[in-house]
DNA sequence: CTGAAAGCGCTTACAG
DNA sequence: CTGAAAGCGCTTACAG
């Protein structure tokens, strides 16, 4: 039983043409003649030919290959929103015959991969703030895109939901519900995040002429969420938006613990529609991301930025929805 | 700025030797003259050397890279598990070079993978009895292994947690906490791990000198652990062993619902210790699984059997641990 | 122990 | 439009 893969040279012997006229037609090139083409057609798909990739890369410099940057705390991977990134990419990349590839967010080595070709780019999740990754990619003019807007502006590709839309569409719902008293527990608000929930929340709350809200900044935890709720636990309010689920399912036994029923007395909307949402008690009501839609088009700026890097920066923005459920 | 990196040609010139030279430093052959080496290697720091592996892959026929797939059903990658495995499997094979590669369960691609070399073996999680991935690999011989122990026995090596032991300190710790009448809602008992639970967890009990556990076969869900509860909340029992966290996330309001308090009326036993055993209310007591060290053993002998494919194939077998929270 | 040389399987100017 | 040929950057028999 013969292990080797075929190669092009057989190809061409069968289709008795050159091996550089194989190679225009796998590559699609469009000024083979058709007669021929369809000549090497046949014996590519008789033969069950595909190109080895190690060939092609050593002289296209292209690896085939794009990475999945993951944060160096292991943490992160844990986290069910990563397994939606990856469900939402590989339909991408898949038929384009590329790989994906998961790498930790050492900076040596991802700007190390890059520059040796061994990854044509990568997708750059959960950065913070301080991380320099970023800044050190746009320097180098390696092609990178980033899952959310960076805390800094700065002239780099990058895919977010609208913040400020997700958080006026928790007001608009809490009020709909018939809330008239509203609090919101925040995100750290120096993370972009944070501050567009809060902005998109108070500027809906201000349209449908109702007081200011109550504001209790956390800090995306679990226990960020139950220590907010303690401040909010006593405060005249009947609606709360909280800007993450997490911090959700921390402040609800607290509310419980204070007496105050959800939804009767006080109605909740987390944010990210992630599992603890629903493993909550009540269910949460909360404004989810389209995380694979949002995967898929990173995947497609970053293919296309591989292949065009001279095309200028564009990045863009999702509309999030509402997910109803039980707390409110 | 020149972005060509280094190659060996550059790093032979400036060390005064051959390529061949360079190249088996580089490789760590024994042979090379212990002087000719020390120039050699400074003249790879001084350069910053990394060898080029599309050129490298090209002649070895290796990719540098094993697959890590997922099932079809994008469904299992938002399971924490994966995460884990990711972070178990990451720190062995990257300072060996490897790349982890994320690819779907589809047949023809994985084999396709591997027959081409852009893929050197692969890791597969969660596959089920029906699934024929393992035995096509098997057949064609090519370097697999499993993350659990297949549903039927075959030549292939696997990691598997030992899950008679699992159910055996579940038996153990509700005996220590006094449970007389125990009970347990097991797996689906098609399944190795349903079956083996569940005879660890019986023979452990008629070891403790107790009658016969009352048992009641669920399937691993949510709604399964729910259903299963239905059938036991009326029971003269004090103890429960539930096969997995998420079915006794299931059970456990139903168990309220009937007025038995957890845990003091009865007492609670989950496995996995996955999200919901935190998320749970009262927390879970629940059988660990040591996912990240069974991860990065699957990747050491992964590497193993790429590297010398005669080897006889061996698993490895994993203690449980017990994780003791407020549900016992 | 070391080097010259062949060769891995492609792509891509360059002629024609 | 097509082919002959060079070349991508390595590894590895093969001589010496």
């Amino acid at each position: 039983m013969d292990r080797r893969p075929v190669t092009l040279e057989e190809v061409a012997r069968i289709a008795g043409v050159s091996r550089a006229t194989v190679s225009r037609v796998v590559n699609g090139v469009a000024t083979v003649d058709g007669e021929l083409r369809r000549v090497v057609e046949k014996a590519i798909s008789s033969t069950g030919y595909t190109p080895n990739r190690a060939a092609r890369s050593l002289v296209t410099r292209r690896a085939g290959a794009i990475g999945l940057v993951l944060p160096d705390e292991g943490r992160t991977v844990h986290d069910p929103y990563f397994g939606r990134v990856v469900a939402g990419v590989l339909p991408v990349i898949r038929p384009l015959g590329v790989q994906l590839v998961l790498t930790t967010g050492d900076h040596r080595e991802v700007v190390d991969d890059l520059r040796q070709n061994r990854l044509d780019g990568v997708i750059l999740i959960h950065t913070h703030g301080a991380d320099p990754l970023p800044r050190l990619l746009i320097e180098a003019d390696l092609p990178v895109v980033l899952a959310a807007r960076p805390v800094r502006p700065m002239p780099i590709t990058y895919v977010d939901v609208d913040q400020a839309a997700g958080g006026a569409l928790a007001a608009d719902h809490l009020v709909s519900r018939g809330c008239r008293r509203p609090a919101t527990i925040t995100g750290p608000l120096e993370t972009p995040a944070g501050q567009d929930r809060l902005r998109g929340f108070r500027e809906a709350v201000a349209g449908h002429g109702l007081p200011e809200p109550v504001v209790v900044e956390g800090d995306f935890s679990r226990e960020g969420g139950a220590a907010a709720a303690r401040r909010l636990a006593d405060a005249d309010v009947d609606g709360v938006f909280i800007a993450s689920d997490l911090m959700a399912a921390g402040a609800l036994p607290v509310l419980r613990d204070h007496g105050r029923r959800v939804p009767e007395d006080v109605k909740v909307v987390g944010f990210d529609d992630s599992s603890p949402a629903v493993e909550c008690d009540p269910p949460l009501t909360t404004v989810r991301q389209p995380v694979e839609d949002m995967a898929a088009e990173m995947a497609r700026l970053l293919v296309q930025r591989v292949e065009r890097p001279d095309r200028p920066v564009s990045s863009v923005v999702f509309a999030p929805t509402l997910v109803v459920r039980r707390s409110s």
